[in-house]
DNA sequence: CGGGTTCTTGACTATCTTCAACGAAAGTGG
DNA sequence: CCACTTTCGTTGAAGATAGTCAAGAACCCG
């Protein structure tokens, strides 16, 4: 999941349907809180798709400073390879199952055609929304950054509940921070003020309910100028 | 191109060679300087190589806010489409040359399929370094994306003379500042810092000299703490 | 040469980070 | 199961980094 622009509805919400039923292949795998599907530079075998739970991707700089790439929510595809290797470190947030799909089932058509074009078509809307994450990172403000963000995680997770929505946040604000280039206190401050402007309910420290949708999707644009 | 991290060798200068000889089809494009390869929303017909010359890929918010999303160098591939569209928009700085290859190429095998495997290959590789360039966006100060992006147009354009690589920058400074998610001013005053360290020598406005190449590569990492 | 754009530099300001303290939550071991 | 320890989250005050506004210099193009 990538911070994209709330703009492009981004209508398909995404399904966790299998890619293929040709060669339906393997069971799906387990993945307890905390542990790691892989590491940066491990052999990519296989690709996963996210069936329930949230994975994190991470890369970590030599001085400790750390950037969360994404995270793999239901329907996400995790582990494209780069030269044939992880280039991030993947763990779960939650108990988390993974459908996996064999590495070669991307890079080649053979085996399964229908597989080959799905995956193939993740990875490439994988790099749009990307390009949209960019826009995030590099030109906006920490509230917007935030409320964008939240935006994203209403429209992915959120259960519909009338004009409001609810969500649970599986990652703690560090990751958060980490995701969006800001740092904790920074993101604490910023939910702490959507909060007193009536915008969102902090339930509990891990679960958010929008209340103002249409001015929160105002602030992702940087209307409160 | 990106803005990777320096420590993984980009061993592969990367080439220019055509990715086929199958199936070598299409005479190359000619974009003069300032002219439009494609517009954002455009349907993608074709995918394109550059082979000489430089392309700006960008993305515009509403609000003016810019995003220069890559910058597309001889070896480059660009053009990936995300459901059949173009997602950013994409000129030439300079007088450039494109080696078209055939949108379907890419989503499909049976046509070339060393071509297929190619272009698969350079979407993951693009994915791999837009993560990297995620850090960088995400994680570093004003100094270091300014020096990681010299760095990295050291390695990638520039002319060895002995210690020292001269390049040309064909991007005015408002293009480095929407790559790096900076302003102008701040581009401007950095070069001017790294001017006067005596780490690069400012030619002309679009020449660089790297005269201590590694006391730039220590900056990319956060060194001068 | 002249006009417009781009680049540089300065002064000031805002935003975000840093450092620090405290409270809440969660994990651990007896 | 409870007390203890540790981690995580929030808040405040102070400081730094980068942004804004503004002016002048350098560059480019016709």
């Amino acid at each position: 999941m990538y911070v994209t622009l709330p703009t492009e509805h981004t209508a398909a919400v995404t399904a966790t349907a299998p890619l293929s039923k040709t060669c339906l292949s393997f069971p799906e795998t387990r993945l307890k809180t905390g542990s790691y599907l892989y590491y940066e530079g491990d052999n990519v075998d296989w690709l996963y798709q996210v069936t329930s739970g949230v994975v994190r991707l991470t890369r970590l700089l030599s001085n400790g400073r750390r950037q969360v790439i994404s995270f793999g929510f239901p329907g996400d595809i995790v582990g494209f390879p780069s030269a044939g290797d992880h280039h991030t470190d993947c763990d779960a947030l939650v108990d988390t199952r993974l459908r996996p799909y064999r590495r070669k089932c991307l890079e080649s058509s053979t085996c399964d055609a229908p597989l080959h074009r799905a995956l193939l078509q993740a990875a490439l809307r994988e790099i749009s929304a990307m390009q949209d994450h960019f826009m995030m990172l590099g030109r906006k403000s920490a509230a917007e950054k935030v409320a964008s963000f939240l935006n994203v995680m209403s429209e992915r997770v959120g259960d519909d509940m009338g004009v409001h929505t609810r969500f649970a946040l599986p990652m703690s604000r560090s990751d958060i921070a980490d995701f969006l280039g800001l740092t904790t206190e920074t993101v604490s401050r910023t939910l702490t003020q959507l909060r007193k402007s009536k915008i969102i309910e902090i339930e509990n420290i891990h679960t958010i309910v929008v209340l103002r949708p249409t001015a929160l999707l105002g602030l992702c644009l940087g209307e409160g100028d």
